[in-house]
DNA sequence: ACCTGAACACCGTTCAAGT
DNA sequence: ACCTGAACACCGTTCAAGT
């Protein structure tokens, strides 16, 4: 472990993937991953400009190694769900990840992967190829938006997570029906975000879907 | 400017969404905001037990002005959609407090302004009572991860953002018809995420409440 | 009783000085 | 030529010691 020698690229990235997956994902940092190679931070510069060149390059990584196995199923809807869903999975609890690859993406095999079947299933769809591109924005941007929101909340502390749902429930329940009647009214019912995140996941990115497939049949 | 005097809660908070919307809000410190009220960090933790609890304490002062002067305008798609459009505003640019926000929301009267609206507006669409805690529970989850995910994307540092611009370009026009024939195809026309997010953030919402409409309507 | 200087345990990043 | 110790400029948070 504390060998002193030299690292390549190839087993920095494999190293903080391996410290993003197994350690505390919201915490990663630069001197902790060095730390894991028994050497010093200022060493991992000379391969990555920045922190954010070295997550998205094991993002990309971590694509990749999602989309491992992955065969088209289905209708083109069943195909970006299903996709979405391996996304979803891979970046689920690693907040760093999630938020530098939903900001630009990345430009490796992986990224390329997955843009490559979500254009492939919306070809698929019988929509016309003028309206590809802009459908595919959209979907890109709620995928990304909802991993990394998901992301981000997944990694929220367990006291601060606590103090949240309380905060919700004051909000809720204590609020005057006089002032906020519809609140008052469903107060009980009311989940807190954090709820339910899988399925509505699914049922967010299955709106989208069929918004787009309304646009695929004569109105 | 530097007068040593004690600051009540009210002008800490006051002073502490001045500092969101002026400075640098990606990079918005305890540190920098006691210099600004010409003290040390430490004494506003007799007003705050952590820096979320602050933020907290901040974004629904913000969403309390955001709401100011507003009035239901409209049926009750436009109602929401003019709504979300409010908060995203508000939040646009200051990617902490969307973040806080959007883990749990918080529990003041902005957050319940909000909160009643939407469900005023739900009730006004014909769903049943029922069927609207869910409803809304998946619009929150929706609008909280665009914002937040604007408000990140917004606030990245010129170099990165041109960075990940480069990279967007080479993963897309450098992909290898043979083996990523879909995204070869349209590698002209694809636009990065950050592209274009306005008229994302309205079809994206747009296309759930037509999702949630569609199921007012008998089958 | 109230406040705060100083410290603790961290960050990302740079670069002069060493081998 | 290559590497790295030490430093720079920060963080959030705590608490003993002061007034």
């Amino acid at each position: 472990m504390a060998g002193r020698r030299r690292w390549s690229t190839e087993e920095i990235l494999d190293a903080a993937a391996e410290l993003l997956r197994t350690g505390d994902a919201e915490s990663f940092s630069v001197r902790k991953l060095a730390a894991v190679l028994g050497t010093d931070s200022s060493s991992l510069y000379r391969h990555f400009r920045s922190k954010t060149e070295l997550l998205r390059a094991v993002a990309d990584r971590i694509l990749l190694a999602a989309m491992d196995g992955y065969h088209p199923e289905g209708d083109w809807k069943q195909r970006i769900t299903a996709l979405a869903l391996r996304v979803r999975d891979a970046f689920g609890r690693q907040p760093q990840l999630a938020a530098v690859w939903g900001r630009y993406a990345s430009s490796g095999t992986g990224s390329r992967l997955v843009m490559e079947e979500v254009l492939q299933a919306l070809r698929a769809s019988g929509l016309p190829d003028d309206e590809i591109p802009v459908r595919y924005h959209r979907i890109a941007v709620l995928i990304a938006a909802l991993i990394a929101s998901e992301a981000h909340a997944s990694a929220v502390a367990p006291e601060e997570r606590e103090q949240g749902m309380e905060l919700f429930r004051v909000a809720v329940l204590g609020a005057d029906p006089e002032r906020f009647p519809a609140l008052a009214h469903f107060a009980r019912d009311v989940r807190p975000l954090g709820a339910d995140r899988r399925a509505a996941f699914e049922e967010i990115l299955a709106a989208q879907l069929a918004h787009i497939e309304a646009a695929t049949r004569p109105s």
